[in-house]
DNA sequence: AAAAAGAGCAACCGCCGCCGG
DNA sequence: GCCGGCGGCGGTTGCTCTTTT
């Protein structure tokens, strides 16, 4: 029997007869009819798992949903925007208050033209990196603190901490496959390893300076060639450094890049 | 009981990177 | 190098149900 899905959108409507575009069965399947999908409110483990991983990777729903068997990626967006939202709008940091756009705040029980309250959708908005996925590249990479310029080797050894690529993997396990590979711990073991065993240490309320930590402990894990320290003080440099180092040293790509492999 | 407001969630939209021609 | 098709993603919208007034 063919099977037609994941990997064959295309073929989905047209066999199954529905005036639906490819993208919207494979959103309806992802989100809805999967059978692994699990139903009902979210667990007390859940919600501190997402917590943990919202203040690690920000808005990367995917990345976040991954870690929560047969959760999806909208339901943890629905959720982080239903319950989480209300709660960081009231805190100091990192949110910022909402404005219209005429520099106003919007009145109670304010309607946008569509209806919906404007306090619902211009509530406080979580001042979060969003990195968005990109290859990494010699011109892509770029160094964010000019009174820190790296050496050259350094970014020699960030490209060679890269993640594998797809052929990498393969060929590794093809290596590995024949005896001639050893235990190889890839890159994407090292974030598993972190995800497991670090997440845990992660402060859920922790103020600016405790975020450090963890982020210096991430990067020394995937890239042994810095040191922790190093990186701490590299964030350190500047007053917004810890947004200017996510940002622009894309170490969020890193982590986002090749998590489907 | 009815209207208004709030909340939850599925679906839509636009953009992106990858890949093959 | 360019282009089009594809899968995938995050932000946003709109519908529906529930709660409040």
């Amino acid at each position: 029997m063919e099977v037609y899905g994941e990997g064959r959108w295309h073929q989905v409507p047209i066999r199954a007869g529905l005036n639906r575009c490819r993208k919207s069965c494979r959103l309806r399947w992802l989100n809805y009819l999967k059978p692994s999908i699990k139903r009902g409110e979210f667990s007390d483990d859940e919600v501190d798992l997402i917590i943990r991983l919202h203040k690690l990777l920000g808005n990367r729903w995917s990345l976040i949903a991954g870690r929560l068997p047969g959760r999806t990626a909208n339901d943890v967006k629905n959720y982080w925007n239903t319950h989480q939202k209300k709660k960081t709008a009231t805190a100091p940091f990192p949110c910022k208050p909402a404005y219209l756009s005429d520099g106003r705040q919007p009145a109670a029980g304010a309607k946008n033209k569509n209806n919906n309250n404007i306090s619902r959708l211009q509530i406080t908005k979580a001042n979060i990196i969003k990195p968005r996925p990109r290859t990494f590249s010699s011109k892509s990479l770029s160094w964010p603190m000019k009174p820190i310029q790296p050496k050259p080797n350094n970014i020699i050894n960030l490209h060679h901490k890269l993640p594998p690529s797809q052929d990498d993997r393969r060929r590794n396990c093809q290596e590995n496959h024949d005896g001639g590979g050893g235990a190889e711990i890839t890159w994407m073991d090292q974030l598993e390893r972190f995800l497991d065993d670090g997440i845990n240490n992660l402060p859920v309320a922790a103020d600016h300076e405790a975020d450090r930590f963890p982020l210096g402990q991430l990067m020394s894990s995937i890239l042994p060639d810095h040191q922790e320290k190093s990186v701490d003080n590299m964030m350190m440099f500047e007053e917004d450094s810890y947004q200017s180092f996510w940002s622009d040293l894309d170490i969020c790509h890193l982590l986002s890049d090749r998590h489907d492999i």
